[in-house]
DNA sequence: GTTGACCTTTGAGTTTACTCAAAGGTTTAT
DNA sequence: ATAAACCTTTGAGTAAACTCAAAGGTCAAC
């Protein structure tokens, strides 16, 4: 399978396909005689894992390292593949709590604005985002 | 007041400072005759409304769109002001949406691992991953 | 035998918000 | 007078994950 029926089948680019060779998440595949990457099912394999590691929120970094376990899962331990998901948690529940404390602000401000076809003169969105005291947060 | 004092009074940098004059959010300042920045108290108040938009967490970019708004607050309507931030709210709570799931199927993978000192072979996260069946969103 | 759809590589661009380094001019303190 | 602590500009680097362009080789079909 050439790199152009790989892509197809994976829905990315072909651009990905050999960014992720490059980087180190994709193994070297094969090449015919004119240099083609040539890939196997095993390369479609690697591939979803991947895919689907990334679909559950791990950074290529983070896969990079899920897929170093994986080709030496002798050497390693569930415990270190757990670790590795939930270190990923807290920053995922971390980032959350950011972007929960962003809505709350934004709700808030939005709530105090009529929103109406007034002059901006007197916003309470610019007012509030003015004053000396922390009000929004 | 040069750079350095505003800086330290924003526990910013100087680096900031001008970064944000460069990109147009901060307005430009006197000079005195050896060329150094001079800022009023009307530069801090600036910086001030700039750092609370950021705190609530909008964008360098949605900032400027705020401060054309402020600066010309005659030639605008408390409704584009409101509709900026909803729209900002909206941005945000989709990547919280996405966030969620990510937490959720982190948690899911996690709960089904022993996490022990056993080898990898059997981790359930890495044969999940690895499933062909989307079992994991 | 040439068009068009593939494939190759290298290198640069995108986004966001800074951060740092280099090379130099200015002010303050001793 | 000289060292330390400021200030200036320009330009480059960082993270993350691609994405695109240029310039060219290969292959199948008509
Ligand atoms: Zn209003
Ligand atoms: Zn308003
Ligand atoms: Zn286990
Ligand atoms: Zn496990």
């Amino acid at each position: 399978m050439k790199i152009g029926e790989l892509a197809k089948r994976l829905d990315i680019s072909t651009d990905t396909l050999r960014y992720y060779e490059k980087h180190g998440l994709l193994s070297f595949s094969e090449r015919n005689e004119s240099g083609y990457r040539i890939y196997s099912p095993k390369h479609e394999k690697q591939m979803q894992f991947i895919l689907r590691a990334k679909t559950v929120g791990f950074s290529l970094k983070e896969i990079q390292e899920l897929l170093a376990i994986k080709v030496e899962k002798q050497q390693h331990s569930c415990g270190e593949v757990k670790q590795l998901t939930l270190q990923k948690r807290q920053i995922v529940r971390d980032k959350i709590a950011e972007l929960q404390r962003f809505e709350k602000s934004l709700s808030l401000l939005a709530d105090a604005c009529c929103g109406g076809p007034e002059l901006a003169t007197g916003c309470s969105i610019l007012t509030t985002l003015e004053a000396a005291d922390d009000i929004v947060i």
